[in-house]
DNA sequence: CACCTGATTGCCT
DNA sequence: GGCAATCAGGTGA
């Protein structure tokens, strides 16, 4: 082994799993940026999982488009998409290539480069509470899509300790299609996932 | 080609 | 709680 690695093997292919599954699996992963030097780094604590072709609410459901190309890529791969025309949304692509499916981080609690995030926010808190809110945090923009989350300038790290976490299901947001399936995930007690959403 | 709809957020009344 | 910002894709004429 040890020779470059075309795909990076995450927590031993964690993310090829099912979506549905990797989605709960990345819960306590940390996500970092180095953009202009600063490190920026949050923990996941909420996620929502998207399953390519089967999932009306994904945007792979109906083929691939300029947009979504990235989701076709490898596990691991990054795919960031502009929500509403205004912010930017991250998500990891699990399963198999050209399977299509990708998991939102919705939420992440700041743990290094605080500052830098709240001048990029120009606030003190909720720095990361929100997938728009997580890539201005951590300055990821278009420019990342389809990048590799093992060697490109956003990096996903498993989390060392396997500490069984506690998981709260529920429904995904701010969707119409596909809205009886129970896949949004949220850590609990890990802290800063407890704010209001309405 | 025109119109509608979003995997959202923050500011306004 | 309401709603504008802002644009790529989906849909249909």
């Amino acid at each position: 082994m040890s020779r470059l690695l075309e795909v990076a093997d995450f927590g031993g292919g964690c993310l090829s799993m099912d979506v549905v599954e990797a989605a709960q699996q990345v819960l306590g992963w940390h996500v970092s940026t180095t953009f202009g030097g600063d490190l920026t780094e949050v923990v996941i604590v909420e996620t929502e999982a998207y399953r390519g072709a089967d999932d009306p609410a994904s945007h792979a459901y109906r083929g691939r488009t300029s947009r979504n190309a990235a989701m076709y890529g490898e596990p691991g791969t990054l795919y960031v998409y502009r929500s509403y025309g205004v912010h930017w949304c991250a998500n990891i692509v699990t399963g198999s290539a050209g399977e299509a499916s990708a998991v939102l981080i919705r939420c992440g609690v700041p743990v290094a480069g605080v500052e830098r995030m709240q001048q990029r926010r120009d606030r003190m808190d909720r720095l990361a509470d929100g997938p728009g809110r997580l890539c201005a945090a951590l300055a990821i923009t278009g420019d990342s899509d389809g990048t590799s989350l093992g060697h490109g300038p956003v990096r996903l790290t498993p989390k060392r300790a396997s500490e069984p976490i506690d998981i709260e299901a529920g429904p995904r947001i701010g969707i119409t299609r596909a809205v009886d399936r129970p896949w949004r995930f949220v850590a609990r007690g890990i802290d800063g996932s407890s704010l209001a959403r309405t």
